[in-house]
DNA sequence: CTTATGACTATGA
DNA sequence: TTCATAGCCATAA
């Protein structure tokens, strides 16, 4: 079951629910490599993308900002897809982790 | 084998 | 508060 760290990345990513959002410290905690944050978002980068089964949009920082210029289509589309998620956003433009930070 | 890169995070000015 | 730098570690060349 050893399959590359790219898709433990994804399949950690996979478990996290609608409505909620992880950050790539959490998701790579999660995967057995808690100082791996980087590669995780560099997995994302090579992730099949939401259609494969990897939202990918609800991986963010760990203060809750999202990936600059890397979206699916523009920065403002990822926090599009976030609250339509039911996720809230602070005045920041950050998402509210104090509320909506993935606890699994 | 070594070097370079990067969708991160923590710390300091 | 924002901006810059250092440290971390997997992948590619």
């Amino acid at each position: 079951m050893n399959e590359g760290f790219f898709e433990r990345a994804w399949d950690v990513v996979r478990q996290i629910p609608e409505g909620r959002v992880a950050s790539y410290g959490q998701v790579a905690r999660l995967m057995g490599a808690p100082r791996c944050a980087r590669q995780v978002g560099y997995a994302m980068h090579g992730s099949p993308g939401v259609a494969g089964g990897v939202p990918c949009h609800r991986v963010v920082f760990a203060d809750g900002s999202l990936a600059p210029g890397f979206a699916f289509g523009g920065p403002g589309e990822q926090r599009r897809m976030l609250e339509a998620e039911g996720v809230g956003f602070l005045s920041t433009g950050s998402v509210d982790m104090k509320n909506f930070s993935w606890e699994a």
